[in-house]
DNA sequence: CGGTTTACATACATTCTTGTTTGTATATAA
DNA sequence: TTATATACAAACAAGAATGTATGTAAACCG
């Protein structure tokens, strides 16, 4: 068994990248060689050779699996103009609905618990970190623009800039994102998470939801 | 010159420990070797294995110059009953007190970055998560114990829990340190870190502060 | 249907890294 | 003053890990 068609070349190439989720969430990316992964893929070193440049080439695939998506998902929430959902439910939901992603997909759950905890940002790497301080910069615009609209429609508590509104929800976000995944049995956080979310919004809340 | 006084000794150790902060700072713990930290403390590797086990080792040792003192810091602002300060001002000092140290304390901030994104928590490291998630819970209680006495002296807006407000604060403040020490140009968070600090606790005050 | 390319497996060479062992000059304690 | 433990340096051995080079059977294309 050797040359295979390119659909199963590509089903192969797929059994890298889960293999690599698997070994880098266990022994963390720069313990992972490709020999582990290899073996965790059926294959031999060969054929991740033959897919892949080196193993940052595989840990940037294994992003763009997660990361991207969701970032666009959270983007696609905060931005689409509705009528029957106020901003801070919005906001809200957004929230919410990454928590969600996050607890049904297993695939996702792993990747960002690698690129937090099981990663170290240096050289290769480091740009990585520069690319999601941008995504969150843009997640905070989005965010502040949200608030904006709840300010002119009076849902806000006054004094408060939507500026800082946002970035203190960023900050909550990144907070429990950190704490979501860290929390591996649940208890602290992972449960609770959109009860914190729900709290977190209903403070700025002119009338708060009971 | 081969043996050292005591005194000697003790000052190559602490070499040790500072070589390895700037070595595990540019290529982070996996990547660094105890040649690189040797090198670095300007001794040979037969000195690093005289003062430590191995590299697990040197990595206790710095986490433990950093991570538990201000973890105390933290904790005495906390605790202390004050009759000038309201409780409320007293987590804003803490939190900004905590800033204000990694601000002047390269060290502290460079044993933070490197914990926080230049460290991959498996095996030996996964210990080290668990000890500050238990560190994180802590000081969680901590905070609702002010914000317990806070509603007391009626200083907090009504209907939120003291529970529910200190699960936020620390998820504010967790993904404000993780900002901080990314944001690493100072640009988007180093800068106005107390500002954000600020109107996090202003956002549950009774009557806020202009 | 034959040549070429694909999709790997296998083998090889090299470099790193680690842990240990050995050597040694000198504090230090008796 | 001398024996011993200390605080390293230097040498050694062994195993990983990486990248590359080579081999090969089967798919694909003209």
């Amino acid at each position: 068994m050797v040359r295979k068609t390119k659909e199963d070349a590509e089903l192969t190439r797929q059994r890298i990248i889960d293999a690599a989720r698997a070994v880098f969430l266990t022994r963390g990316v720069s313990r992972s060689t490709l020999e582990h992964i290899a073996l965790e893929a059926q294959v031999t070193r060969g054929a991740v050779y033959w897919h892949f440049k080196n193993k940052t080439d595989i840990f940037y695939a294994l992003r763009d699996r997660a990361f991207l998506p969701l970032i666009d998902r959270m983007y696609d929430t905060l931005a689409t103009q509705t009528d029957d959902t106020d901003p801070l439910t919005q906001i809200e939901d957004s929230l919410c609905d990454t928590i969600n992603e996050l607890n049904e997909n297993i695939e996702m759950r792993q990747i960002y618990e690698i690129m937090m905890i099981k990663c170290e940002y240096v050289d290769e790497f480091a740009t990585v970190l520069q690319q999601i301080l941008n995504n969150c910069s843009n997640i905070t615009e989005k965010i502040q623009l949200a608030y904006e609209r709840a300010k002119e429609q009076n849902l806000l508590i006054p004094i408060f800039t939507p500026h800082e509104l946002a970035l203190d929800t960023h900050l909550f976000f990144s907070g429990l994102l950190h704490m979501w995944v860290k929390d591996a049995d649940g208890s602290r956080f992972r449960y609770q998470a959109k009860m914190l979310i729900k709290s977190h919004i209903n403070l700025r809340r002119i009338n708060p939801k009971t």
